[in-house]
DNA sequence: GGTTTTGATGCATTCGGAGTCAAAGCGGAA
DNA sequence: TTCCGCTTTGACTCCGAATGCATCAAAACC
């Protein structure tokens, strides 16, 4: 009789107490009807979803989040987002198997991270996964909040964080054995990512200490930004500054030795593995492609995301729990592009 | 004096009640100082402001949401987020410079896209971008909850729906006039995407409709689900049925016709493009690489993002706009997989 | 100086659902 | 029938910020 006009015409969704009203009940037992294990007669549930059905009603996430101060959401923090697609796709199925949904920020070309983190502090979300470095202070600013963090794929050796990695010193172990097993590589080259990235310097420097260990010492360094063609450009400088191509070629991803393998195959015109030897790091799905086949450390995607999933769903559900690193070994993919004796 | 236990040890995030007692000042004081073009005095603002800075207050957008009924979220659907990486960083980009944050929904193999959009709704987000199928009833909904939705790369001829799309047929059309162009190709075969796949459809169609347009019939068809692995079994079994390779091969994506290439370089001993032209479309970043330098269609993924998005927030700034399709031209990249006279 | 206009501020209410607590319902035992 | 104990139910308050409205001071005007 009156609601024909409270809100023109019908456009307000409805709500709880509209449900409430329709079916003849209390607010309260509509509510109580959609937490599980609350205490509901069966005939009273009855009622009430049949009114839910009728009006179309759907719980009001935000408003449940305001007073249960649970948002169901967790930020998921991606610098390069280019290179792990899978990853990102993992995690939103992971977490959304626990009912909880993913809130994605994308760090571009030195978008503030700052600003970031104050979208995050914002939409009050439950725990953040971040693949992208966080400043010391920044990461500092999640406890003082109590806000759960886990890294994936970086770690901070000196900082009581949370993270998921895949071993990579261990990885690049495996790999110079590789090449070094065949007793055919003499000079090496090792290009690094981007500077500021802490697993580059910490797989360069594995391969980098993996070489001089086994009395290596014909290296020589470039740096790319763990993109394709800067894989390219830096096998370019390198030879350019060598006068030669090196027998072998590290490099610190995928893409990058991708990158190495067509600027050698296509335009320098070697062979691989022939005349010169590349490895790389990740094991990308390209990476497996007939085309390359390219030796690597396969990181375990699955192994890491659920791992990375979970121990932040237990900090949220118990925020006493200590920071906690997991490291996972890589498994050895020898492709063929690793020259035999 | 007051303030030490109302809730254990200053666990709880300051609120802007907190904030107006710090600065005795009124909440709605501190709220207006967040507000844009309210009316504040310099005086109030600065010490409203030193508060905030005191505090470490940040406004939650959970309540304000709730209030405003906006809650600066839209919902991305991706469905198989592992063929377009870079559309959802722009996308995330795009958003969030206009203060829109990203709720990420993947739709894995068939997971209930009935419950993804009940989260959908729950979350009240401002408006949806969908890279994924829909029925029509559920297109339906949106209309129903006055919830903005766009299509990206999917279009539905029969439905007012608003969607940015590539232009498919065009692009395949450039794509066979390029292989007949060289009138060397008399045999062809098309490899399809997932059978519900509608763009799938309108490209396969669009080449095959071309083909016959300029008098060809020896068409093969087989289908693949996009990916690279798909592209190989179906080369494989197209080889097996005709008895031989065809002249031409018509791929629905760039990741089939890089299966499709290394199959044939490098299990079929054929040379791409001496005995066997190939295409794809989408051009993605691996078509470029050297080992393939596909012939494909670049889809303007820029314009599209940008296109998706303004056309989005346009509709939740006002709901009475109607669907709207808009369609790029893909721009032909020749590349070196086709051959000449 | 008196009055109107303008801008700044506070009060009270609202958004939609969750949880506390006390009242009510129900069934069985005495 | 009465009383006890357990399950259901509803009234009410609260989460945190936004906003309409009233108020009030300062500025502008005659």
């Amino acid at each position: 009789m009156s609601d024909q006009a409270p809100d023109s015409p019908a456009r307000r969704k409805p709500t709880s107490y509209d449900v409430a009203r329709h079916a003849g009940v209390s607010q309260s037992a509509v509510s109580r009807c959609f937490k599980p294990g609350a205490s509901v007669s069966k005939k009273m549930r009855e009622r009430v979803m049949k009114s839910v059905r009728e009006l179309g009603y759907t719980p009001n996430a935000i408003a449940r989040g305001l007073i249960t101060r649970r948002s169901n959401m967790v930020a998921v923090i991606v610098s390069n987002l280019h290179f792990y697609p899978e990853i990102l796709s993992e995690l939103s199925a992971r977490f959304s198997e626990r009912g909880v949904h993913v809130l994605l920020f994308t760090l571009d070309h030195e978008s503030d991270v700052s600003r970031i983190l104050d979208q995050v502090w914002q939409y009050q979300v439950d725990g953040v996964i971040a693949a992208a470095h966080l400043a010391a202070e920044q990461v500092a600013q999640f406890q003082e909040r109590h806000i759960p963090l886990v890294f994936y794929n970086r770690s901070y050796q000196d900082l009581p964080v949370s993270s998921v990695c895949c071993d990579q010193v261990e990885g690049e172990r495996q790999l110079v054995n590789l090449l070094a097993g065949s007793g055919s590589h003499k000079s090496f080259a090792v290009i690094a990512g981007p500077g500021d990235s802490v697993v580059s310097m910490q797989r360069t420097q594995g391969a980098i200490d993996r070489l001089r260990d086994l009395g290596i010492d014909d290296i020589t360094e470039a740096a790319g930004d763990y993109s394709y063609s800067s894989g390219r450009r830096a096998l370019q400088e390198l030879v350019a500054e060598r006068g030669a191509a090196p027998d072998a070629v590290i490099c610190a991803n995928d893409m990058m030795a991708m990158g190495v393998m067509d600027e050698l195959r296509f335009h320098m015109e070697l062979d691989v593995p022939g005349d010169v030897s590349v490895v790389g790091f990740d094991g990308v799905r390209a990476a497996h492609w007939s085309s390359f086949d390219l030796a690597t450390i396969e990181q375990p995607v699955e192994s890491m995301t659920e791992a990375a999933v979970s121990m932040l769903m237990e900090r949220i559900d118990n925020d006493a729990l200590p920071p906690e690193k997991r490291t996972f070994s890589g498994v050895l993919r020898a492709g063929s592009t690793v020259r035999g004796e």
